[in-house]
DNA sequence: TGCTAAACGAGACGGTACGTCACGTCTTTGC
DNA sequence: GCAAAGACGTGACGTACCGTCTCGTTTAGCA
C-alpha cells in the first residue's frame, strides 16, 4: 500500500503536536478558561497565525487535542456479560476523567455552549461514535436474550452515559465501582419491588 | 423594645432587579459567552461598578438571575403514584430548560467549568435543593412499598437527572414525553427480560 | 452697622479646617494629580458631600488651603533700599517655596491650566494682590529717586517674579541667594556695559 | 559595509503621525485635562494600546507632540544687534504661543507639575535646547562688547524667559510688541537712574 | 429642655476613563 | 511559501474617582 502524498506546501507536523500537546498541558493544569490562545502559542513556540490558520476557535484547538486521548476509550468489549462489559467500559471512561483529560473536556463542554459549530463538531467526533459502538454492543445483548427485546436502546445509553456527564459536569466526583454497580443495578433490573433476581 | 435599625445605606432593589432581568433577557438571547459584564450594565441601565459591588463574577450573576427562576420547579407533586409523579416533575424541568431558561442554565455550567467558587455555589443552591426534594419524594414511594426497599436512592436520582444534563448540555433536544416515558420504564422496571409487568 | 446674619446651622469649622490640612499634607506629600476628593475626605475624617457642598473643584479646595500659607509672604519691608528690600521678599518667596507648599502651589497653577474660574480666582487672590505690594513699594523707591521714573512697574514686576515662576514651574531649583543677586543686579543695573557702579 | 538590521516589526509611521496631529488638535481646542487618552485614540483611529505601546502617559503624547511644533523657534538670528535679535525671537515664541500650540504647552507643564519624568523629559529636549542656542546668541553679543563681560548669562536667560512663562502659565495675555520693549529696555539699561542712554 | 432643621459621616448610585489583556487580522523577515 | 514574530484596531476586563443622591445621626439655636 503506498504512503499517500503529501501535500506540497504540507502543513507542519511538528507544530502541530505542539499546539496540541501545550493545549492538553495548559488546559489540563489551569483550565479552559484561564488559558489564551496567545498563552498556546507561547507554550508550544508557535506563530499565533500558525493556530489560526488551521483551527476556528481554541474550542476547535481543544476537541483536536481531546480526540487523540479519546480513541482507546470507544472499544467495547465483548465477554458475553452485557453488564460486565458495560461496567468495564463506563469504569474506563469514569477513570479517564480523573486525570488531566477530564478538565480538557470539561472545558471542551463548556466551549460548546456557547458555540454551535463546535457543539455540531463534538457530536460528530465524539459523541456519535461511542454512542454507536455502545448500541452496537447493547444490540448484540438483545440478540442473545440478555436484555428485553423490546427496550429503548437510545433511552438506555442515554441513561448510562448521562450519569457520567451529570457527575463530570457537576464536579461531583466521577463514579466509582460501587456507584457503577449500583446504577447498572437499576438499569438493568428496575426500581420496582417483585422482580426475581 | 427598640425596632431593629436598618441599614442605613441599602442596595438598591430596583438595580439588582434590572441586572438579573437584563441577564437573563441577554444571556437568553445571544448566549453566555457573547454577552460581557459591560452589556448587562448598559441593558440594566446601571454602572459597571453597581454589578462588581455585588457579585464577583459573570457567572454569579447569572446564577442568582437563574436562581429565580427555577423556584417552582423544585416542588414535587404526590398523587400517591411515584412513576406518574416523576414524570409529571421531569417534564416540567425539561419544558423550562426549552425557554430562554436553558440557555442561562447552559451558560451557567460552562462557567461553572472553570470557576470552583461557581461550582459549589450551583451545588449549594440549585442541585442540593432539587436533590433532596426528589429524595424524599422518592423515600414515600419506598414507604409506600412503590419501590425496592434495598435501591440505591442517589443511584436512581444521577440516573433521571443525569439524562436531562445530557441532553440540555450537548444540545440534543430535551426529553419529550415519549422519551421520559421510556427513560423511566427502563429505570423501574430495569432492562433484563423476564419481569412480569 | 448691623451684623451680617450668621446662618442658622453653620458649617462646621472643624470639618473646613480637616479638609484643608488634609488637602496640604496629601498634596504636599504625593502631589496634586495623585491626590483625589475621596482621599482628601478620607483623610480628613469627613464626608465626601461636605467637600462638595463648600468647593466646587480639587482645584479651589487647594486654593483656599494655599491662602492661608501664604498671607506673611506679601508684606514688603522697607528699609529705604529698594534693591535690598526686594531681595529680602524674593528670598522669602523662595525659600517658601522650597518647603510643601511649593508643591501645593504647583498643583494650583496645573489645575488652572484647566480651569478658567479657577485661574481667575488665583489672579484675583494670589497674583493682584502680591502684586500690588510690589508695586507700591516700587513706586515709593521712585518718589524717593532710587529708580528711574520712566521706568515701567508692571514690565519690572513681571522680570522679577516670572523668575520665580519659572523656576518653580520647571522644577530647576528655586533661587539662591546668588542667584536673586544676579538677576537684580541686572535688572537694576543693566546688561549693557558702559554704566558706572 | 553591512546594512543595519532593521527591526522585524517595526511600528506605523502613520498611527504615530495620527497620534500626534489628534493630540495638537484636540488639547488646543479643548485643553490638557479635558482630552483623555481615549478620545486621542478615538479621533486618531487607532486603538488604546497603540498609543500605551510607544507612551508611558499622557503627558509623555504631549511632549511629542509640542516637539514637531517647536522646532523653528529655537533659531535665534544674528542681525549684529543683540537687543532687536531677542526681540525678534521673544516675538515669535510669544506669538507661537497665542494659538493652539500655546494650549498644548500649559498642558505639558501642567502635566510636567505631577510627573518627574516628564518634567525631566521636558526639560532636555525643550528648555535646554532652547536655553543653549540663548545662551550661544549672547555670548555672541559678549564678545561683541555689547554686553557687560561681567553678566550672568544664566540670570538674563532666566530674567527674559521668566516672563513668557509667567505669563502663559498665569494666563495673563502673553506678551505685545511694546511690553516686550519695556522688559527689554529694564534688562539692557538697568532701573536705576543715571545711565546715559 | 425639648424641637427642628441644617450640616454631617457614610456610602450606594450612574458614569467616564484608566491601564491591561486577549482577540483575530495583517505585514514583515527568515528559513 | 509556510512559519516566527509581533504591531495593529477592537473591545472587555476590573478599578478608581467623579459628582449626585439618599440615608440615619449629630448639633446648634429657638421656643
Amino acid at each position: 500500500m503506498p504512503a499517500a502524498s503529501p501535500d506540497p506546501h504540507r502543513r507542519s507536523e511538528q507544530s502541530r503536536r505542539a499546539i496540541l500537546a501545550a493545549t492538553v498541558e495548559l488546559v489540563g493544569d489551569l483550565g479552559y478558561e484561564q488559558v489564551s490562545i496567545e498563552a498556546i502559542a507561547r507554550q508550544a513556540g508557535v506563530g499565533k497565525q500558525t493556530i489560526y490558520r488551521w483551527w476556528p476557535s481554541k474550542g476547535a484547538v481543544t476537541l483536536d487535542a481531546l480526540d487523540e486521548s479519546l480513541d482507546a476509550v470507544v472499544d467495547f468489549p465483548d465477554t458475553g456479560d452485557i453488564v460486565a462489559d458495560l461496567r468495564t467500559q463506563m469504569l474506563g471512561v469514569s477513570r479517564l476523567l480523573t486525570t488531566r483529560v477530564g478538565r480538557v473536556y470539561q472545558g471542551l463542554v463548556a466551549a460548546a455552549q456557547s458555540d454551535p459549530r463546535l457543539s455540531r463538531a463534538h457530536l460528530d467526533r465524539v459523541i456519535e461514535p461511542a454512542v454507536l459502538a455502545c448500541r452496537r454492543r447493547l444490540a448484540t445483548g438483545v440478540e442473545r436474550g440478555e436484555l428485553r427485546a423490546d427496550i429503548d436502546l437510545q433511552g438506555l445509553i442515554d441513561l448510562l452515559y448521562g450519569v457520567i456527564y451529570y457527575r463530570l459536569l457537576l464536579h461531583t466526583r466521577p463514579l466509582d465501582d460501587d456507584q457503577i454497580d449500583a446504577v447498572l443495578e437499576i438499569a438493568f433490573s428496575g426500581a420496582r419491588p417483585g422482580r426475581p433476581r
